[in-house]
DNA sequence: GATGAATGAGGGTTCATTCAT
DNA sequence: GATGAATGAACCCTCATTCAT
């Protein structure tokens, strides 16, 4: 929130603030049309205020600076990528590992596909400095719920349930944008869905058991 | 420590050539620093010139441009990992899976740690335009190398070792970064490679036993 | 002083539009005078915009490179050069030849004086790469009115009006500046005006009568 | 000579002298050629002396500046173009005036055409700053060259020779290059001579009738 | 004398940001 | 609040010229 600007949130609203959030709405959507049309070098304010159909002025009236905008951009997507693994962690709370293994991957990758537009350009941003604590904010979610979902999992007990956590949304975070960036070329997003969740649910098994290698 | 550049692999040098080496090094490792101190973003011509204690016309008579001097970075970077990975699955071609796995986090995660002052910077300069060619000769590299080690193993026949192989190679490229970039806080690079090594292993046994999911 | 750009020309205008034009303007003026105090070679972008009393961000908002100011500048130079050809020999389409070779030389003498100034600096503008386009349609245009010209004169018929009207606009457009950086030193524009009248109506003298020498 | 440079004229030389003598002549010849294939803007003291064969730093030793390498080829070009006009007028002291003028043409094209080459280049230098004293140097020996074979001509009188061949030089030096460039598109070098000579013939023919103009 | 690596001032251009209207 | 003209620091890059070898 301190990070930019978070003016999504605002639950009433007088008819000049409706004129006002629908003008930040333009400018947000304009933002990620020009991150996904221009890239994140192409993309500067003057151009993205004219594809929002306002003015520079304007802009600098909603996001205080370049910044701002992009950092509203990937906090939404980080939002709803962390939400997504939370609802999957939550629908399989008392569920067998591996249903638990394939429901968080099925539920990253549907979200990363359905932002797919902008996510190449996201991950630029997210490199750049002061995303930091954004990324925090997503991983430590993600890490928390599944997390809990392993703790609580029907089948299994597991030594340090946060390590696991960890790995696994290292692993998501970390291996998905990779598979995106053709790493795997012929992987279609299935053949990618597949293989992650044999590999999540190998590695599960594998603490279950109690192995801890090396 | 090499050079860096190509063309200057020749034996014997003239003294002029000599300097000139010396300052391409410069250059290259000026690029390096200022990467790991100001960013990308803060990373501009004149920086790097003067770090490298050369002046912005020297500078452009070794580099054509801007990018090449990143190009340069990367490529060493990509090339130092590639070779990193093939090593480690030459020497174990005939090797269990798992030592194999073992191997190839180990080797993957060492030659990472040698240059993990760059490696944050680098990240960010991949995701540039036009680097895809010098990441796909890494990947390419990487998965051919697991591949035929994967072929040759002692102890498993794969369906489709190059499936596996990719899948791997995402794996390493992505989740690395990603622990790498404190996704996984705690984790110092012991438990990385622990976590990694198990993971690998698993879904390795998972592929030999035939499991395909879903 | 109209404007020297085209897409200004509408009657109504705001109080921004106006400033703009202000501006627009006063950068066309400042390069005009630095052209003739500096010199093509002096003439560099932030000189023009201090001497036009604007930053260089505003010359580039409204002139897309140096180029195109320099551009502007010739191509009014020119315009009004034909203009100039074109209005003296549509008010002699029924008179004798050698009142059109009067009107002519005069009114190109006339046009060229009036902007002293700059036609030095022009000349120089004029064979850098690409001016070729501008200075084409300047000549056509001339070579097409002196050619109806010469078709319709009371007094003469012409074998090859087109020809000697190329000859004439050759003769307009080049001897004219070598008189002007004194070629002719003492020639003052009288005598210039003078001698190239005598030349022109003796060389249609020599077509009418049907002479074609060598 | 003390524009720059003119060491092509030392008649006795040693040894050295003559390594030095080929040296300064392949710099003035890759002068030529890069002004020839790149144009005044493409050319750089590096170009040069890699097309001579040279560094830079012998270039520096034969020529101050990049200028004087400039005016050099200016110089000759010039040189070569008023001796070949005075040759001419030489020829036809004791000619009828339309002799002279069809030879002064003539001649004057003829050199022209034979450094074809490199003319439109040196058009631009001679624009430059500072080419006025070479310029200057070609056209008087041009107009006491023609003022000279007028007072001698067989067949006339002339109130004013040096005006005369003042207008004629002015003309030359003017209409021709104007000519070159493509001003008179079809005009292949045979009709432009041929109407150059009409217009010179008839020009002294109207003046050797006393015919004064306005 | 010859070399070519090094210099660095200077040029063209961009763009985040401001502010008068 | 909205506008968009104006700003100017900063960037990338060039090239005439120098000088140690």
């Amino acid at each position: 929130m301190e990070n930019g600007l978070s003016p999504l949130l605002n639950p009433r609203k007088s008819p000049r603030q409706e004129r006002s959030i629908a003008t930040v709405d333009a400018i947000f959507e304009a933002t990620i049309q020009v991150l996904s049309s221009d890239g994140l070098i192409g993309l500067n304010t003057t151009r993205v205020a004219r594809r929002a159909g306002v003015s520079v002025g304007t802009l600098y009236q909603y996001y205080p600076n370049k910044q701002a905008l992009l950092f509203a951009v990937l906090e939404r997507h980080l939002v709803v990528l962390a939400a997504a693994i939370e609802k999957a962690c939550d629908e399989n709370l008392t569920a067998r590992a591996d249903e638990l293994a394939e429901a968080v991957v099925k539920a990253y990758l549907r979200a990363q596909m359905a932002q797919a537009e902008v996510s190449p350009a996201l991950y630029r941003i997210s490199l750049e400095l002061d995303a930091r604590a954004l990324i925090d904010m997503a991983t430590r979610r993600s890490v928390t719920a599944i997390g809990a979902a392993l703790a609580s999992a029907i089948d299994a007990q597991y030594a340090d349930p946060h390590l696991v956590a960890q790995t696994l949304t290292a692993a998501l975070f970390g291996t998905v944008p990779a598979f995106c960036h053709r790493v795997l070329a012929p992987a279609d997003g299935r053949e990618a869905e597949k293989q992650l969740t044999i590999m999540f649910r190998s590695y599960l098994a594998a603490h279950q058991s109690g192995v801890s290698g090396s």
